[in-house]
DNA sequence: CATGGCTGCACAATCGATTGTGCAAGGGCT
DNA sequence: AGCCCTTGCACAATCGATTGTGCAGCCATG
């Protein structure tokens, strides 16, 4: 007896107009006639009281019965980044194609808010988890992780917290770009970095170190400035740097923005990039190439790294077995551009 | 009874954990104590063995039976674009304040996959929409409107529609542009435009004919070349319209993209920008000034865009009543770089 | 002492779908 | 004719929360 009639055409108001039963209605809607003896006569019937009626099962009630949402969680610090947003779009498409949808969350750069928001998705009975950590606190990922669902974290990783994690190859890339400036000739460096606290950011600085020691060249730390990944972080670093050591030859940003901002200190300070001055970042843009100095850039597979955390999340849907292997890292792209210079024999 | 008392934790594991029965654990811990006459006692007992428990509600459920959901979904043609991804992030960060949370789904720039994915939406019982339409039609965007809820479109609207629009003042940003080129003695403008068929594509034609047509200069469509908002398109529509008329001395591009693709082909003839050739692009992006040339703009505020766009939906959801207004403009900026020039006098 | 009213909570229906089981009708068999 | 098996479907429980109503026990009052 509907209640409405107009209103919500539930399976009951497709059963009455069948004349069946709800249970008989059901059954001929999902395919499962044959099983349960229910008449080809009737199963038609069903069917075309449905097409009539415009049926639509509603899917809140169907995820309460079968405990199953088909609800993928998307946790990131900044949806506006470019960088992240190809993320979500990965694993947004990945995930339709298994009839998942995805529930979106912005953390605005807050682990409290990431912890709340992951929390609310919890309760929504996601069935996945896909988290760019803001990066300074992990125990609630791993509550997370162990509540039995598949979480994949990517980009702001913790390699000591025994979870599945995607990630570029920061290290190698950060020692790609250091031997590029080597190469060139440049010995004394500046590094331009962003958020200090976050996983890329410490290991880009563990591959330039390393691959300065390996070439006997003193790490100095007073060559490291910055504090975010932004042009503002990048314009101040720079002229730190450089009005603290004026022999520098060449900056490693670790970002475009914090490159940009390189340039815009440059300028400022009168120093010609390449010529007086080499610019490497890591991160490539589309429009690196038509900036004023079109950028070198250690260009990291964004998509790439999407996809990979959406393929690690659908297979665990569909095998119900965690990844065998934990971290997955992926490889950057080297792109030379004008920036980089022979150092300037002084 | 629970069967597995270590998995899921219900209201009745609280309730029996309490002594008591279901509604009144329900009653307590939903503050309604006092009007349905639950002891202090019992209250506090309810309340602590929700707290031991760890007892978190189960949203599905709730929903069900509330038949709220507390889902707002979101659906855009690109969500690696960052225009269209500042729109979702206004509007996830608008809904998190109401306690709703964000359904996001791209649709790839196709009419169908946007149709599909809303009706998707609409069986999760979504309590509002907001849609960036593909733009070519909108028969699906009415049917979701007349549902009931609050449906907002925005950017690639439809003004026939009698629908809930935010978009920004194309023709006012395109008169802008022409007239700034106009003032510089360009008499010759050639169009990039993106993609023909939607409404801001149109719009800005509009605005760019009606200026023209008011200075009694004739609006030539051989002018006027491109099928996309991308770089190729301004690249090849670049090319088209200078081969064609190689007395023009300023292009309008309709995105930067298309600015990008011109500054591309322009190198590529050889023709200096902005001495010989003056360029003005519609729709700022963040690294305008750093470019070769710094690009002079119309910029859309799109921030605005999408908090208009929230703030609508959750006036409606609040209040329960549509919104009084229909059509919404936002106001674009103009951005003036080195990009223009006057026009060389031949 | 009986009646009335308040306090304090439990029972059960409900949201809309899925699913195990029960049961009647009909046909075939001996 | 009687029994059994198959066909074809309905009944009812269930998922987990919300909510209208019913009903004891207690105190007060006449």
């Amino acid at each position: 007896m509907s209640k409405n009639p107009l209103e919500t055409i539930t399976l009951q108001t497709v059963a009455d107009a069948a004349g069946v039963s709800v249970s008989t209605a059901s059954r001929a809607l999902a395919g499962k006639a044959k099983s349960y003896r229910i008449s080809d006569k009737t199963e038609k019937l069903v069917r075309e009281a449905a097409e009539r009626l415009g049926f639509r099962p509603s899917r809140v009630a169907r995820s309460l019965r079968s405990q199953r949402t088909g609800l993928i969680g998307v946790v990131v610090p900044d949806i506006s980044n470019p960088f992240f947003a190809a993320i979500a779009k990965e694993v947004t498409l990945e995930a339709e194609v298994d009839g998942y949808s995805v529930l979106l969350a912005d953390s605005r750069e807050s682990t409290e808010t990431e912890q709340r928001l992951i929390t609310e998705f919890l309760d929504r009975q996601i069935e996945a988890l896909v988290v760019c950590p803001v990066g300074t606190e992990s125990t609630h990922l791993a509550a997370a992780d162990r509540s039995g669902i598949p979480v994949v974290l990517v980009d702001r990783t913790f390699p000591d917290a025994d979870m599945v994690q995607v990630t570029s190859d920061h290290i190698g890339g950060a020692k790609a770009a250091i031997t590029l400036l080597l190469e060139q000739g440049h010995r004394n460096i500046g590094i331009l970095q962003g958020l200090p606290k976050t996983l890329p950011n410490q290991q880009r600085l563990d591959g330039v170190r390393s691959t300065l020691q390996s070439q006997q060249i003193p790490f100095d730390t007073t060559r490291v400035a910055g504090d975010n990944f932004t042009e503002t972080s990048g314009h101040q670093s720079a002229i730190e740097i450089l009005s603290r050591h004026p022999d520098t030859t060449a900056l490693f940003a670790f970002s475009t923005p914090n490159a940009m901002g390189a340039l815009r200190a440059a300028a400022e300070v009168g120093l010609d990039v390449p010529r007086q001055l080499s610019i490497v970042a890591f991160d490539d843009a589309p429009f690196a190439e038509f900036l004023k100095v079109p950028l070198s850039t250690i260009s990291q597979d964004v998509r790439r790294l999407g996809t990979t955390a959406a393929k690690l999340v659908s297979n665990h849907l569909r095998t119900g077995k965690r990844p065998h292997q934990k971290l997955h890292h992926v490889d950057v792209a080297i792109i030379r551009r004008l920036s980089i210079h022979e150092a300037p024999t002084c």
